[in-house]
DNA sequence: AAAATGGTATTACATCCGTAATCTATTTGA
DNA sequence: TCAAATAGATTACGGATGTAATACCATTTT
């Protein structure tokens, strides 16, 4: 468990876009995002030069276009969903994730197909609790 | 619902303070936080006074002891942590509750009876959408 | 060969944040 | 009454962040 840098709110969308479709050019990231942010393209590449800094980003260079960087992440998601979610239970909720989870199951919209997956899912932890 | 103001991590931790103990002096504060955090005493009126710069605090004065002021909050916890809550959704699981949930779930150090807890107020929720 | 194009790298700049120290005004003890 | 203590106000300073613009360099086009 080693100790991830600091990922801000704007380098997690370029990142949410570099996961989902890696390797990847700058251009495809901001494409990808211009769906979602209105950021100008030169603000991407920013992003982009502060997670390669970080260690969050590596690239690689094709053979043919030795001109274009394909970017690939160099951490999962999932380590960094898990370290930011640690984070936010620490800061909001002291730790506590009962607490966290309580608060959000009463504050948020769930459909019902929603609720019942997520009573399987507490129903499948429970079975290994047993077991 | 109107915008909150930011709150940092460190902010967080004086608010959690003030939230749990106002109206209070500064003093009660630094006392407070000294069971968990390592600032100095100067660390924690900077952060108060971020805090009333930015409206989140506001303070009264004791006619008996007109130097040491009294702090309460602006904003409740519960809006705050509302907002928060929406910051880190929307920022990580793309503001898709029950994605985050799922994970927190399977995530998490849960008791039997936090399971229990948080299946009952599953099921309170959904007799809610019945109704 | 010079110019335009299209990438990447560097620089900019205001604000926020963590972490305090210093300044100032008032109260209080000697 | 004068100095010390104390509370709040102001200032400090380096790093992170949001939001770009400019500089540089290699290739492609004229």
């Amino acid at each position: 468990m080693q100790k991830l840098p600091q990922i801000s709110d704007a380098e997690w969308q370029v990142m949410k876009a570099i996961w989902s479709q890696a390797p990847c050019t700058a251009n495809q990231v901001i494409e990808y995002l211009s769906e979602i942010v209105t950021w100008q393209p030169k603000t991407i590449k920013t992003m982009i030069n502060r997670l390669l800094k970080k260690k969050v980003l590596g690239f690689k260079i094709d053979p043919q276009d030795k001109k274009t960087y394909h970017y690939y992440p160099l951490l999962s998601e999932k380590e960094c969903v898990r370290a930011e979610s640690q984070s936010f239970l620490h800061r909001v909720f002291d730790g506590l994730p009962h607490i966290m989870l309580a608060n959000f199951i009463e504050e948020c919209e769930l459909s019902r197909e929603d609720i019942a997956g997520l009573k399987q899912i507490l129903e499948e932890k429970e079975q290994k609790k047993t077991t």
